[in-house]
DNA sequence: TTGTACGCGTTATCAC
DNA sequence: GTGATAACGCGTACAA
């Protein structure tokens, strides 16, 4: 593959001058420039990034790990990601971390080794100290769905417990009071704040919280059903679960046994998955913005580490759930 | 950050020392090797995996593109392929083609400027000319879902025309004779060949092949739901869709004016997303192994780019896709 | 077994 | 405006 060198000798002009011109210098002069972009053309040549990255300092390599690259929602993630930020050429690679602290570190390990400019980070198992250590000292880093102590700035986070205490309380508002929980496990923070969001909308409104009542689930559909199978005989209304994988186990399991859904109970999602809307009945949950975050989280790197100004340069950096309303969940309050 | 030639001398060594401990070089005594480790560890140095690949000639990336990496059976192939990469210390990048024959270029472009050593393609819209140019003279590169002449031995295909044969026959040997189909748009290549393995199955069983019968869609839910549309008062029994999406489309319409799948009219999909399971009822489908597909890509160039010889280093080259059989096809053949 | 010196392809800092 | 030249961090002949 050709060179700057063969460039330049073809060109008639020294290395240097071909940089300039590549690079957009206005110290060039017209017809340089023609004969160069010419020798470029006719050479087809390609500027190597990684010598660029050398030369300058600066890779042009951003990083992102998530849990798992094949899941719908961090695969929305990385999607709108890379797209914002190739449009700036800037390379965004991506890692999982696949919930392990061993794994997640090796991921960060691996990406810095890449000389990324920026880590973009939606890690659940890696400790605090590692992060804020990372944040100062490494790299430029945003935190996506985690909260650190001393990172606020980085941090773009969904209001987790708001979000959930809003679907809770709308299924309170439609009437119910016996309402189940399927949660996501409690050793994931965002899990964590899922449910306690929802404890504190009952409690608010006074409603029975039996623990009978709440089933611990893993966030995949097979642990949903699961968990529904458990909560079937407790003459519930509502079901709330902690995201929209589980709701659809939960779907499953009532279809199988002939519960209707929302006549016999409602179900409530939380994540608003692409799939949401073509469930039966379609699922009503809690929108999670995750191409609105995604883009957050690029603008932020793209204004804090490569100075490029973009529409929205300060971006939000809490998001709140909104409710989408669909057909999983009935309104059984007293008719006035 | 610390490089080598500060480890170098915090160990009292030359550099090339240091770089042969960190490649394992056998030359090394096992006292220097120790000397340098502690070194390695107190300065807190990671090699710089841009440098490396300018020295050695080999950048340790693989490209990959697909149309959408925020698909779900992208994310699929991005996320299995990455997984396989990393364990062998290579970083897999993904760009997306957006099936636009200019972005796919620009996308194959960037990734050629990154210096991969290979290139994972699941192009739709660029022409076999320039991929062929590709391959024999810029890079390593695999073709994923497309069949390019005198690329064969670089082609990972799906055998789309026997797959879509295969479901077509199911529906006919359970006694269907009036079978719709909505096809995926027909400027893919992959759409067309589902399209002709369907239409080959009815000629074979001289089943009425009606124009009105068949619809044109554009492989989402969407234009499913509006497919089905057309299709509903043409007194099918079963309709044949192009991918499970537009499956999921229609049904969404079924539902929604009461037509009862499957003993009204029965469902077929093709692609077995993740998400078929938990439709209603639950989607009958073509497999398409797209995780299978994209280990089969990794190891092959695990192998002829890398010389890594894994479990299956000669992988297959075209896959079948498989029935999967679940509760949207109805068995209407008459009793014996 | 270890050290020296050069090259990889580019950018940046000087002179001219 | 343009051209030498020295980095950037590492691998690797070659020498010792």
């Amino acid at each position: 593959m050709a060179t700057i060198k063969d460039v330049s000798k073809h060109a008639g002009v020294s290395p240097a001058t071909v940089s300039r011109v590549l690079n957009n210098s206005e110290l060039v002069v017209e017809k340089t420039r023609v004969k160069v972009m010419a020798a470029v053309e006719a050479l087809g040549y390609r500027p190597n990034t990684l010598a660029r990255a050398m030369a300058s300092g600066r890779s042009g390599i951003v990083g992102m790990v998530v849990p798992e690259m094949s899941a719908p929602i961090h695969a929305r993630f990385i999607g709108e990601a890379e797209k914002l930020f190739r449009q700036h050429r800037i390379q965004l690679i991506g890692a999982s971390g696949h919930c392990d602290p061993e794994q997640e570190r090796d991921a960060i390990e691996f990406l810095l080794q890449c000389r990324c400019d920026a880590l973009i980070l939606l890690v659940e198992a890696i400790d605090d100290g590692y992060l804020k250590q990372l944040a100062n000292r490494e790299a430029n880093v945003v935190l996506l769905n985690r909260h650190v102590a001393g990172l606020e700035s980085q941090c773009i986070t969904l209001d987790n417990l708001q979000g959930s205490f809003t679907g809770a309380s709308h299924l309170i508002e439609l009437g119910h009071k016996r309402i189940g929980c399927i949660t996501g496990p409690q050793n994931k923070q965002d899990a964590r704040e899922r449910f306690e969001g929802f404890q504190q909308a009952l409690q608010q409104h006074q409603l029975i919280q039996n623990p009978a009542w709440c089933v611990e689930g893993e966030f995949t559909e097979a642990s949903g059903y699961q968990a529904m199978a458990k909560l079937a005989d407790q003459q519930l209304t509502a079901v709330f679960c902690g995201n929209d994988e589980m709701a659809f186990g939960a779907l499953a399991y009532c279809r199988k046994h002939g519960i209707a859904v929302p006549e016999q109970i409602s179900i409530l999602g939380f994540d608003d998955l692409h799939f949401a809307s073509y469930t039966f009945p379609a699922l009503t949950t809690m929108h999670f913005p995750a191409d609105t975050m995604a883009i957050a989280a690029t603008e932020f790197l793209l204004s804090n580490c490569y100075n490029i100004e973009t529409a929205n340069s300060a971006p939000v950096m809490t998001y709140l759930p909104t409710l989408v309303s669909r057909d999983s969940v009935a309104d059984i309050s007293p008719v006035e």
